[in-house]
DNA sequence: GGTCTAGCCATTTTT
DNA sequence: TGGCTAGACC
């Protein structure tokens, strides 16, 4: 067992005693205490026993948990080592770490318990590795690792991998794993769920090579903490003694393994505050249990709730409509968020509707240049949807105004494949025993060493109970391969040989980029002519200069797989697009939140796969998503919308009928949008300002909930069939009673006439006029965006985009350029938005 | 061993 | 509709 130099207990505290009346004295003084309110006090004051914290959104969390930290160490309570703060994911780690940083200044460097649940979960791991059965160098590995592994395991045990993928046994062993499961707890009846009742013995074969690799995957990092505390209760005593103080951030998001493992530990001394807010648990599809939350005060007795609800965020038109649509929720804890400040001059909740996404692209667009004339900042603006596949129309409207924007979440930096290629490199040369690094860039780049060389290599490998990387190295003076390969293989096992002498006589980050050099990988991608090959050398020497702030190659390592994200730029004055989850913790001035229909938010499958739980889920993120504004929020729907290319026409989400129509304003297609006109269609509930009838009576809901009962059981996203029959919802919306018929509806019954065959997108309106207008609005966005100087480039130029890579100007327009791109065909752009090739 | 094509699929995502 | 993967083919 290992003993920590650092762990001699602190004195008992004295609540009362001399030292602790000084210290509150000082606190005092210290101001941090300033400016709370009574129950955001309360929360950091209560230091002793089980605390949850039930902190609606805006209502100060952050400020909450990271004054209790300084509290808990101003007073004496604890030392910044026996302080256990997790969070879930770095950014956060890093946000809390900064902010108690001004409290307490260099303190917070003396916090190494301060960090996400698997960082410090390995960080346990590794002073014990050895009573898990690893060794403390363990690889950690990611999710493309951990796939390939279950390949070859499924194909080990002779199970037809057609039939049962190897996603899908991920996904399994994925779950089990954060119930806490291991291999042999898992029930029999799942186990014998997957390819004919091996699904269990899987597991645990995974499991057992995963040992012979010195790895760990994600899950293991909670589950093998868990199983190292259960077996050893010496060690379990250490850290419960250690850990004078345990807090932690989004408790709704735990899942059962992060339960068990914060039960472990707190049943020490109880000190454990959790904050969190059941409302805004959304990612109970990959195993939080919002029941963490809502049972706290059953597994942790005597627990003192507080419950912050006053919100220093958003206007209250926005709590209003938040707090109305989230009280439809069964399964909750019951907040009601209120705010003390009463502008008159608040915007109400604004709802609009449009024809179809193309057009709700153009009219955020337009709202956003609106808004920026007024002086809005761009970076105070964000459009949240529900699924990516949203974000394309509104990145390429606004390529066309020249709106600058930025697109949030994405692949994760060491999530690339060249990074995850380089890093694989460097796996390999650091731990010979990581097969499937090696196994990554055997052939990476291409060097004649295929699928049937690597089969010969692992068979010896089996045979002679050796990794690959030594097998190699061996193989290569032997005759068993073919010439070709065998000096290609050749190669490839000097050069490791070569960097790994270097290892001690080189910095680390010089001898990364020597490895990359030398095995050809930078070469390769300098080759390669696709639009995004500039980037990823960008990124490789982004990942060598971030080497420098490690020791050695090593600790670079395990940061990297842990806990390395991509720094996004931060200077550009720019719109913000994500998906609702990504914007959970963030906050905007203006939210524009487009898509609101029915089987798109709530997203169909939310409701298929989970029934009553999977809506409530989706009814949270539509929460969530409100509470993001501080001054405005605009909802839109689009009655027709493309789904896996084809056109279906959709219905109105519920969720809007379950906003406060006192705090709503319906925008009438005729008056704000009069430049597209159509608003209203399909909206037939939002017609003539009589819009959101009570609840539950409206037709929109009740078509909803037709169609989500209904026979057509299942049916796709938004009505499918029925949407693209002749006349299909469409007529059923002019049958909506108190619809006044004419005007727009003359329209849509004309669209929904020939609906069939038709895209909207190509002839929408079957009438060359409305066409041409069309053209003429986006010209005038096009001319009004930037000054007509001389044209800077002309016909047959060579360009490059930042978004669409290389291609030849075809036609000059002003500033508009018309190009034929490489790989993405035909555009037009502006030409402030392009650069000479 | 590398390239081409038919077939499949299609929320949300952190570590 | 479009991007990815497995298997056929050169």
């Amino acid at each position: 067992m290992t003993t920590d130099p650092r762990a001699v207990p602190a004195p008992e505290y004295r609540p009362g005693g001399i030292a602790a009346r000084a210290m509150g004295a000082r606190v005092e003084a210290a101001g941090y205490l300033d400016g709370l309110n009574p129950e955001q006090r309360q929360a950091i004051e209560a230091t002793e026993g089980p605390v949850l914290v039930l902190a609606g959104a805006g209502t100060g969390k952050t400020r909450v948990l990271t004054t209790r930290i300084a509290h808990i160490l101003a007073t004496g309570r604890a030392r910044p080592s026996e302080l256990l703060a997790v969070t879930f994911t770095n950014k956060a780690a890093r946000e809390m770490k900064e902010r108690i940083g001004r409290y307490v200044g260099q303190a917070v460097e003396g916090m190494p318990w301060l960090g996400t649940f698997h960082a410090i979960g390995t960080k346990i791991l590794r002073r014990h590795a050895e009573m898990v059965g690893l060794k403390s160098d363990f690889s950690i590995l990611d999710t493309d690792d951990q796939l390939r592994l279950m390949k070859q395991i499924i194909q080990a045990e002779g199970v037809d991998e057609k039939r049962w993928p190897a996603r899908q046994l991920a996904s399994h062993i994925d779950g089990w794993k954060n119930r806490g499961l291991q291999p042999r707890e898992v029930p029999p009846g799942e186990a014998k769920a997957f390819a004919g009742g091996k699904g269990g013995a899987l597991y645990g074969a995974y499991q057992a090579r995963l040992k012979t690799l010195n790895a760990a995957d994600f899950g293991d990092l909670l589950l093998e903490t868990i199983r190292l505390f259960r077996e050893n209760a010496d060690v379990l005593k250490d850290y419960q003694r250690r850990f004078r103080y345990m807090l932690v951030d989004e408790y709704q998001d735990t899942n059962v393994a992060q339960y068990m493992w914060l039960r472990l530990l707190a049943q020490g001394n109880k000190n454990v505050c959790c904050v969190g807010d059941d409302d805004q648990s959304i990612y109970g599809w990959r195993g939080a249990e919002v029941d963490n939350i809502l049972r706290f005060e059953h597994d942790f007795p005597g627990a003192l709730v507080i419950r912050l609800e006053r919100n220093y965020r958003s206007t209250s038109h926005i709590l209003a409509a938040a707090s109305h649509l989230i009280a439809h929720n069964e399964s909750r804890l019951g907040k009601t968020l209120f705010t003390d400040s009463a502008d008159p001059e608040a915007e109400k909740v604004q709802v609009a509707s449009v024809w179809d996404s193309e057009e709700e692209a153009r009219a955020i667009g337009d709202e956003i240049e609106r808004l920026q004339r007024l002086g809005h900042a761009l970076n105070e603006m964000a459009i949240l949807v529900r699924a990516s596949f949203q974000m394309r129309e509104f990145e390429d409207r606004f390529v066309t105004l020249g709106l600058p924007y930025r697109v949030i979440g994405g692949p994760r930096f060491y999530e690339r494949q060249e990074i995850r290629d380089a890093l694989a490199y460097f796996r390999a040369m650091i731990q010979p025993a990581d097969d499937l690094a090696f196994e990554r860039i055997v052939n990476v780049p291409k060097r004649g060493l295929g699928d049937a060389t690597v089969l010969q290599i692992h068979a010896y490998a089996r045979a002679k109970g050796i990794p690959l990387t030594l097998a190699a190295a061996e193989m290569v003076e032997t005759e068993e391969l073919k010439p070709k390969a065998r000096s290609a293989l050749k190669g490839l096992t000097d050069s490791f040989a070569r960097w790994r002498a270097q290892v001690d006589v080189i910095g680390h980050s010089e001898l990364a980029g020597i490895i990359l050099d030398e095995s050809g990988y930078t070469e390769m991608w300098q080759n390669d002519k696709s639009a995004d090959a500039p980037g990823r050398l960008d990124n490789l020497k982004e990942l060598i200069r971030s080497m420098d702030q490690f020791d050695n190659m090593q600790t670079f390592l395990e940061h990297v797989s842990l806990v390395m994200d991509a720094e996004q730029e931060a200077g550009l004055d720019a719109v913000n697009i994500m998906t609702l989850h990504a914007a959970k913790g963030l906050e905007f001035d203006t939210v524009f939140l487009p898509g609101w229909e029915e089987g798109l938010f709530p997203h169909q499958r939310a409701l298929d796969e989970s029934g009553r739980a999977g809506l409530e889920e989706e009814r949270r993120l539509a929460y969530v998503g409100l509470t993001r504004a501080k001054q405005r929020v605009k909802l839109w729907f689009a009655s027709n919308r493309r789904v896996h290319g084809s056109w279906n026409s959709s219905v109105p989400s519920r969720f809007l009928d379950e906003l406060p129509e006192p705090h709503v304003d319906v925008i009438e297609g005729k008056s704000s949008y009069g430049g597209y006109g159509r608003g209203g269609y399909g909206a037939s509930r939002f017609d003539q300002g009589a819009a959101f009838g009570s609840t539950y009576q409206t037709p929109g809901w009740q078509r909803a909930q037709a169609r989500i009962a209904g026979p057509a059981g299942g049916g796709a996203m938004g009505g499918g069939a029925a949407g693209r029959g002749r006349g299909g919802d469409d007529h059923e919306f002019n049958q909506d009673p108190g619809r006044p018929a004419g005007g727009f509806g003359e329209a849509r019954t004309g669209f929904a006439g020939y609906g069939a065959g038709r895209s909207p997108q190509r002839d929408r309106w079957g009438n060359p006029i409305v066409e041409k207008r069309l053209g003429k609005v986006l010209e005038g966005q096009l001319v009004t965006k930037s000054d007509a100087e001389a044209a800077r480039y002309k016909c047959g130029d060579r360009v490059f985009h930042l978004k669409f890579g290389n291609g030849n100007v075809v036609e000059v327009e002003g500033n508009k350029l018309s190009i034929e791109f490489d790989r993405a065909g035909r555009k037009r752009v502006l030409d402030s938005f392009v650069q000479p090739a």
